[in-house]
DNA sequence: CATCATTTGTGCGTATGTATC
DNA sequence: AGATACATACGCACAAATGAT
């Protein structure tokens, strides 16, 4: 592929030595005047989603610059989620994917460790992937991993503990079947008001003492309620490992959400929390606010069917969980 | 920040010139190596927030190997949110800010054209920015900007409407007083709403018609009410000049917050969205599910307050707007 | 099936500019 | 002014993946 195909029609575009020194003296580095430039090729359509750009060399000569140039402005670009790079095939415009959405607020909930949970769960269309480097005592894979971990500032913060004190930590992976979207789910509670023998709790115990009871919330909320529920929203950008476990493109940010459950007193018990590729993951909110509500209506009976049944339901395509 | 779940391989880490050869055969990109070493130092506080990792060329040193292949395993962490790179000083640990939330679901609710909007939000400490690239007639800032646009597929989608189709755009930029946060926020509303003289609009017409009136959502939304608004959220990564007018710091997602008002049969009239920086900004919901409610609850009345004083609020330092 | 040209990935060495202290 | 640190940019070599022959 020599882009020959390609049409110039940029004054930045085609840059002379003479133009380049130009460049040079309005202090703008060269890699970022070639991402201008390609960007704009991209966002103005001459190169559409799924078509390849011009190759490393054929950039470099057309601009004039060398490779390592070039390459460092095909990164920036490949930051923005704008392209994506494949090794001995080329650089390609990205076709941005349709948003699904995770619906929050919705009836009714569930806690990660109830039994409703998983068959829930699976009438979605989601199935438990293994957990990564977590191994039975056989070398066996496990679905999902439990233990006791200090928590970290973060965490710590959100249960209203200090860093280090001691959280039941649960984690799982999930894959959607139709879309192939990974999430990772995360549970930590307050390990005080879990049932286990003082002063050294352990798994074992956790899963005698809560995972055999019908309802993990019962048992954690018992004598503690009405409860109540606080759902935070935000992102950030992921780490390697997270990239790789989530199959992430790269230059797509993680979407955090975080369902806290809180006491009578608004003390946190628990929170759980789902990690969810940004770019192919929204959420929305089942309990919408409404001028006024028709006679009898009840927004907790009906406004998953109304979401789900919208005509032309926004950028989300289709409803794929409820928190 | 989390990293909870992030598992670093202690073994890894502290090549010498063996294990440099070693890690080459077990086909690991050197500069994956450093950056998995010097994040793991990060994540287990071996070097705290603020802390300057050493110079590039020390660790070039300390790793054997060259400058660029160091400058590309800092370069991953950059993009990970962990360090920020100041040039002449360093390289630097980053600390995390706290993250602020903007409350959605609260009423009251103000279009952002409405007389309402602006005191209340100079009331949560909001001051409106001059929008980028808008000059009036005699070359002076305007604070915002309004205009008749063609909508692109992301807008159009969102908004029930063909690609290309006309949309009343307004935009501008707001910065919260004490926190010195930046947020840009855009508003599209669909044409054929707008009481305008047809079938040539401008935004002149728009601004007599529309703004002049008391109310700019009771003039879209009379006669066809009741509406409904539907609010998401996702995030992306920002392009550069967003990240410039944001203010952001490399690595950091935008949050796009989006509240769609719809007509009594689903139709949406108007798109409102909100783009903050991820990393020190949140969405939390204002009406929140409850077990059971105390006795002459009214949750629209008083979960905001409720949610402002709660004893820990989570990672969220206080509520900064509502949406 | 192997081969080959093309394309991106990794890594080195070097030089120069510029910001900071 | 000098030392230090990062930023930009070039050239080169080889590895690895891909797709066509």
């Amino acid at each position: 592929m020599t882009g020959s195909d390609y049409e110039p029609d940029i004054n930045e575009l085609d840059l002379s030595d003479e133009e380049r020194d130009r460049f040079a003296d309005a202090q703008r580095p060269l890699w970022e005047v070639i991402a201008a430039s390609l960007r704009a090729d991209i966002l103005e359509a001459r190169y559409t989603p799924g078509a390849p750009l011009p190759s490393e060399t054929a950039l470099s000569t057309r601009y004039s610059v060398s490779r390592p140039t070039v390459r460092d402005a095909v990164k920036a670009l490949v930051g923005e989620g704008l392209v994506s790079v494949v090794r001995g095939r080329g650089t390609f415009v990205r076709a941005v994917p349709d948003r699904h959405a995770i619906l929050l607020g919705a009836w009714p909930r569930h806690d990660i460790a109830d039994a409703e949970f998983i068959p829930t769960a699976h009438q979605w269309g989601w199935t438990q992937l293994a957990a990564p480097h977590a191994d039975d005592d056989e070398g066996r894979q496990v679905y999902s991993r439990s233990e006791f971990n200090a928590a970290n500032r973060d965490i710590a913060t959100t249960l209203g503990l200090r860093t280090g004190h001691t959280v039941f930590h649960r984690s799982s992976r999930w894959r959607h079947t139709t879309t192939g979207l990974i999430i990772g789910v995360n549970s930590y509670t307050v390990p005080e008001i879990i049932p286990v023998p003082a002063p050294k709790p352990n798994v074992a115990d956790a899963f005698v003492h809560a995972f055999t009871q019908p309802s993990f919330y019962d048992t954690i909320t018992s004598g503690r309620g009405p409860t109540t529920w606080e759902t935070t929203v935000t992102a950030r950008m992921p780490y390697a490992d997270e990239r790789e476990l989530m199959a992430l493109s790269v230059g797509s940010p993680i979407l955090i959400i975080r369902r806290i459950l809180a006491d009578k007193d608004g003390r946190p018990l628990e929170m759980t929390e789902i990690k969810a590729d940004a770019e192919r993951i929204e959420t929305a909110y089942a309990r919408e606010n409404h001028d006024t509500y028709p006679e009898g209506f009840d927004p907790d009976i009906h406004d998953i069917e109304q979401l789900a049944d919208r005509p032309d339901p926004a950028p989300t395509g289709r409803i794929l969980f409820l928190l």
